[in-house]
DNA sequence: TTCATGCTTCGACGCTAACCGAAGTATGAT
DNA sequence: ATCATACTTCGGTTAGCGTCGAAGCATGAA
């Protein structure tokens, strides 16, 4: 009938929310096992290898062994292009997300989203960083203050390390319980782990799940929380 | 598990097949009734119009009533331009519609990305204004020169009348054929308007391709060729 | 008014594919 | 060897949606 390539297939490929999750998480560039892209899906693994092995055939993911492990990672820039303008798009629509959440109120209360902290501490964290001034949003980002590189020395975090790294060391990611964004990228990924070295916070068996201990609550809140964000 | 903008509900609306060859019909840029994109995309008026609604819905078309007809559009060049990738990365994963007809071959040559030239065409004269330094790119994309503005207003084009428009004047756009970028914008729309109305080409009736006449060809290897652009 | 055309809505059918449980394969650790 | 982890394949169920026939509006022409 028509000439050309076939679009509809590659659409219809991420035209799936579970797979659209998946593509969505390996736009950090980064590449992530098969099982972690189900739990970022809300699927289970063999739900998330079937789609795996589509966008495989359809040229959107690559995968390299390791071991026991598959890292998939997305086929080129420009698919990490397509996705950019497929976001675009939607924006201009105005379609935000009407998909199921995560259903356990566990989840919407404190999760790990990849390796950093989300729901709703998550983005309490993050708003609190900014009414502070630690963080400032820029035209490129997110981008860590003076003093709030201080303070996150003060929290135990070796800042200049997280700088030398090939990761971003503020990036947002847009929160899909809470609608609004926690903080992602290195110092997203060293706060979680400092939390959790402390003691503050453990992960539930089997979930993505996170529980506070009280003492880790108000220890959280002291240092913060918002009665001393002012 | 992220929110923010649904791309998998945009994406499921073009990769239908139906949705997809009437999208790609909308993509020369001319606006057309709900019965003329029944036909080409080979389904039955009623359903046809359930996809139109849901494109409608979707923010990805538009529509015009005049009388008993509706003329539907691509909503913007967003729209276009999401398709034109969408066709690249389809492209490079080898999965092309059906065998290479001879009309392949004319839309390789050129024809109408949304309202600006597009195929080998487009792709030398972008290439040609470049190297010209009648275009420069930048990191915000690319930009006119001041003596590029000087050669389109030879040309005929009222450059000051872009500027003063919403839409950019120059804006790369990514060739799927020649998996180049051609140039699209305002300027783009308005040389191709401008080649149009001098006779240089014409559309081919039924399709997106365009047909060059001899002393159109001539004209614009003499303007637009490589020869001169040493 | 009456008829024709363009398009939409409704209802029903059928097919695709997403999903999970269970079982199977491969790799690494003990 | 034995177990654990990571991932895949298979089978069967279910839900969604693309499809068309028939009928309902709306517009324009005779």
């Amino acid at each position: 009938m028509k000439a050309g390539p076939d679009i509809a297939r590659v659409a219809a490929l991420v035209g799936d929310p579970a797979r659209a999750n998946m593509l969505t998480a390996l736009m950090s560039g980064k590449a992530l096992t098969a099982t972690e892209l189900a739990h970022e899906a809300g699927v289970t693994p063999q739900t998330a290898s079937g789609h795996l092995a589509r966008l495989g055939e359809g040229g959107l993911v690559e995968v390299t062994r390791q071991g026991r492990h598959r890292y998939y990672h997305l086929a080129g820039p420009d698919v990490a292009d397509l996705l950019e303008r497929l976001m675009g798009v939607a924006a201009r629509a105005g379609h935000l997300r009407t998909r199921t959440g995560p259903r356990d109120a566990a989840l919407r209360e404190a999760r790990v989203c990849y390796d950093h902290l989300a729901g709703e501490m998550g983005v309490t964290l993050l708003s609190v960083m900014i009414m502070r001034r630690w963080i400032v949003t820029t035209e490129q980002g997110l981008e860590l203050t003076a003093p709030g590189a201080a303070a996150m020395g003060g929290f135990g975090i070796d800042v200049d390390a997280l700088r030398g790294k090939r990761r971003p060391v503020c990036r947002a990611c847009l929160d899909w319980s809470a609608r609004r964004n926690h903080l992602a990228g290195g110092l997203g990924a060293a706060l979680l782990t400092r939390m959790v070295d402390l003691g503050w916070v453990r992960r539930l068996p089997e979930s993505r799940a996170l529980r506070f201990s009280p003492t880790g609550l108000a220890a959280f809140t002291d240092r913060f929380g918002l009665a001393g964000a002012a």
